[in-house]
DNA sequence: GTGAAAGCGCTAACAT
DNA sequence: ATGTTAGCGCTTTCAC
């Protein structure tokens, strides 16, 4: 069933059935009415393709997914995002398109998803220092809004983060009254921006107690278990250990546990461990260890929040970049304060 | 540029530009070779909206993601499956289209794709016993490929698999020859077609040796770092504990290892551990543990294959269901005998 | 308030 | 081998 079809055995023409069903203002509302309860008898669905190529937009959304940083695919940061913004786009009778490409296309893709007109706009994840992503969108003019912040970059844009070096911040200085002076930094690789704002609210909570950072306590890798086991393990056979871990991720987290308990300490007793992102959808923790988290909700607020920006820059509603910024839930499970020292 | 205006330029009409682009035979190869040089020179890209509507194919494919097994999408499987299949997609000009549906929406969801003509078919995910998706994508006549299979499911279906029974019956076998005789399973959920392979292929190896199966060394459950600590705490708990340890993913092998640990227990010396999907993308186990697995590229085929299976299909090039079976790479890292009775 | 007609940028008969 | 002519199923002026 395609519009004329329904025009026709409505009596009326496509104009008028077209802007009946597309809320116009100048169609009587009897005839609106008709027009509705017909397209819902008989299951009328528009053709998107008639509808993209009349009005010249794509009524989808790009997610560039360079393989390179692939794993981000499997962070479930990234899943509650995406579920958050698809939630949005369903509703909004948007499709979400994902391109998975190899690194080095990935400007290529960019450039082929605008001239092709296959999205209206992309959301950008996991942003860099100086991500050249943003440049090169603005320069091709494919509105974006971006996951995170791109410290170094000039150029205005829009934005959704969470507070990472608040959420840090807050982290350390939990640590910090229950007693522990040696807190270990277990951080993502420094390069990515979010990385770069945790490492500073580490070091604002230290330096505000006038603790001076001790290199050997920070670390930053993959955020893998076995980096955070390697940081862990390392970090625990120094001659003053510490005592207190703030971890990135989930999944280094659980290598910081396993190095805890291989050594025979008993995480929440005699090491506190501090998790970033802990408690999504698939990695419980069990309520074992102390907690701090962005949880999810807020994660899945953020690819709402995203894709509601994205949409209204496509619309045009918008007057300048928009930015938000969310902050993370402290969450506390046990808590314990400083190892006794074993000397 | 258009294709107008591309032809304009040439001196030709719009069909011998298009002929010529899209590779048909009649047009001389000089004509041919000037069309190119232009569209090339001019940077000439067709329009998508114009060719899906003009031709009544999508050129986009659907993943329905459903959130109920939203952590789906954050298991290294989908991502290396989805990264294999987006590169087959993209060399031949599809879109891949992501729907994140709350899970009882997903009859809805796809009955939707197909009468708007969003794709042109779909991948369908993690099958499960009697999986209602078969049926119902036959009835509603949109082409799909499984990633798996479906027990119990009458019709046929075109499916690429990997051999997860004949896996796990090779990985038991390793370590009967080893000298193992309690093994204990760390299975997924039962209710997924994957993992009543996985322990049928389990009690074929036992029951190759005469060994009877114990239902205390049969664990099943969500595929997490917690479950898999806690299935093998319960079995080291035992009067006669297992030596070795069948693992169905590398997550809850995280939670299995953790567990040996903590009990001041050696992998590689005192229990063996096998994981299956083993050493993907974001989680390199340091080669410490004596491994079994799929293999990333193996995940990765699957993806391709599946994405090319589809294509045919929508092609209507394949006669007829097809299917592919794939097999996982045994690959061995340290192993060990079974572990010395401590009595 | 409704309709006729043109057009979005291609493809695909049907000529020639 | 190339061109002419109709569409694909909508939206959108422009008339009435």
């Amino acid at each position: 069933m395609n519009l004329k079809e329904l025009a026709t055995k409505l009596g009326l023409s496509p104009t008028t059935v077209s802007r009946a069903l597309n809320g116009y203002p100048e169609v009587n509302e009897t005839t609106r009415e008709k027009v509705l309860a017909a397209a819902r008898r008989y299951n009328y669905q528009p053709n998107t393709r008639a509808i993209r190529l009349a009005t010249g937009r794509a009524l989808a959304v790009g997610h560039v997914i360079p393989v390179a940083t692939r794993h981000e695919i499997v962070n479930p940061i990234f899943a509650d995002f995406i579920a958050g913004a698809g939630e949005v786009y369903s509703r909004n009778g948007y499709d979400m398109v994902l391109s998975v490409v190899p690194d080095d296309q990935e400007e290529q893709t960019y450039r082929a998803l605008k001239t092709r007109g296959t999205v209206d706009g992309v959301i950008v994840h996991a942003p860099r220092l100086n991500d050249p992503r943003i440049p090169l969108l603005n320069d091709i003019g494919l509105p974006f809004v971006v996951h995170g912040r791109a410290t170094g970059t000039t150029l205005p844009y829009s934005w959704v983060d969470v507070n990472n070096r608040r959420a840090f911040q807050r982290a350390a200085e939990f640590l910090l009254d229950l007693g522990h002076s040696r807190i270990g930094l277990v951080n993502g690789l420094e390069f990515m921006d979010f990385a770069i704002r945790r490492r500073t609210g580490y070091l604002d909570a230290l330096s505000a107690r006038g603790i001076a950072p001790d290199p050997q306590l920070m670390f930053q890798d993959q955020m893998t278990e076995l980096a955070g086991f390697s940081a862990a393990r390392a970090m625990l056979a120094l001659a003053v250990p510490p005592t207190g871990f703030l971890v990135a991720s989930m999944i280094s987290g659980m290598g910081v546990r396993r190095a805890v308990e291989s050594l025979g300490l008993v995480v929440g007793r005699d090491v506190s461990i501090i998790i970033h992102d802990d408690e999504l959808s698939y990695l419980p923790n069990g309520g074992e260890v102390p907690l701090f988290t962005a949880t999810r909700s807020s994660v899945r607020e953020a690819g709402r929040l995203s894709a509601e920006m994205l949409l209204s820059l496509i619309a045009r509603q918008g007057s300048g970049p928009q930015e938000h910024l969310l902050e993370a839930e402290l969450i506390i499970g046990q808590s314990t304060g400083p190892a006794p020292r074993k000397d």
